[in-house]
DNA sequence: TGCAATTAGTACGAGTTCGTACTAAAATAG
DNA sequence: CTATTTTAGTACGAACTCGTACTAATTGCA
């Protein structure tokens, strides 16, 4: 029983992350998964759907809908595949790449901000950990 | 730009760990959210759903739901209040704790045989640094 | 070449999460 | 003791996640 003090910690630590996160992202008028999907695609060719999946582990039935909602913000757009009929190719629009040359770098600087509070030495111990503790999975 | 690694592998490793519970609790005919009211309602006297939601961190525009579905599968019951005319007491019907009686041992051995590949001095260090790295936020 | 198996994406339903608004009961202030 | 404020829970809508089923295009095998 001596692990669930390590669950209880890995837990509340992620969400203490994600919360921290979300935060900011919901200013810039964004969901976290529609964030995922504009940093996938920043600063990178155009993409299939399942290249997009493959990238942010959104399932493709999830990602239709988070397509629509980021077309209907024409953020995105679909471009016909010509090496694969049954498939688009997704890349930025030109305000799509406007929102991500603006929220991406603003958003790493609202995250070093907390992480900076740590020292090289103990983010890399941390990675070592939890490489350690991945494993087990 | 160093936090990155870590914010990659704190995800990586939660998710790990998440899907591995996930399955094992679907197994057994629950969500996780369902799975976590049951074992918080069990071995215990009900309690309202605002204490339910603080222990689980539910809130409680979803808890309703939950609790509705729960209510459906007879595994919970809605008990009146006495003391305090807005509220109700929940608990766990018979079944619901016939099933608490046998799925949370069997969740806990099935989490217990992955992490029975660290030692204790592994998890020490794991819990440690994870209270470092949430320290920040 | 022609048919079967795979693959890309969509459709859809159940469940969860969040936020906001609402109702009713209780606590508090004047 | 009444009026205001707080609190418990519900209602509801938007978005996400997962699983399964479906369509259309492509690939692979025979």
């Amino acid at each position: 029983m001596s692990f669930l003090p390590l669950i209880k910690e890995l837990t509340t630590t992620y969400q203490a992350f994600e919360s921290h996160s979300t935060k900011h992202v919901r200013a810039l008028g964004l969901t976290m998964t529609q964030f995922d999907i504009v940093a996938t695609l920043g600063n990178q060719p155009p993409m299939t759907c399942k290249e997009l999946g493959e990238k942010t582990l959104i399932l493709k039935g999830t990602m239709t809908g988070v397509l629509e909602r980021l077309e209907a913000k024409d953020l995105i757009e679909r471009i016909p595949n010509e090496d694969d009929g049954r498939s688009y190719k997704i890349g930025l629009t030109k305000s799509g790449d406007k929102l991500f040359q603006r929220a991406f770098p603003e958003h790493l600087k609202h995250l070093g901000k907390a992480f900076s509070k740590l020292s090289n030495k103990e983010i890399e111990q941390a990675v070592r950990t939890l490489k350690v503790v991945r494993a087990i999975f």
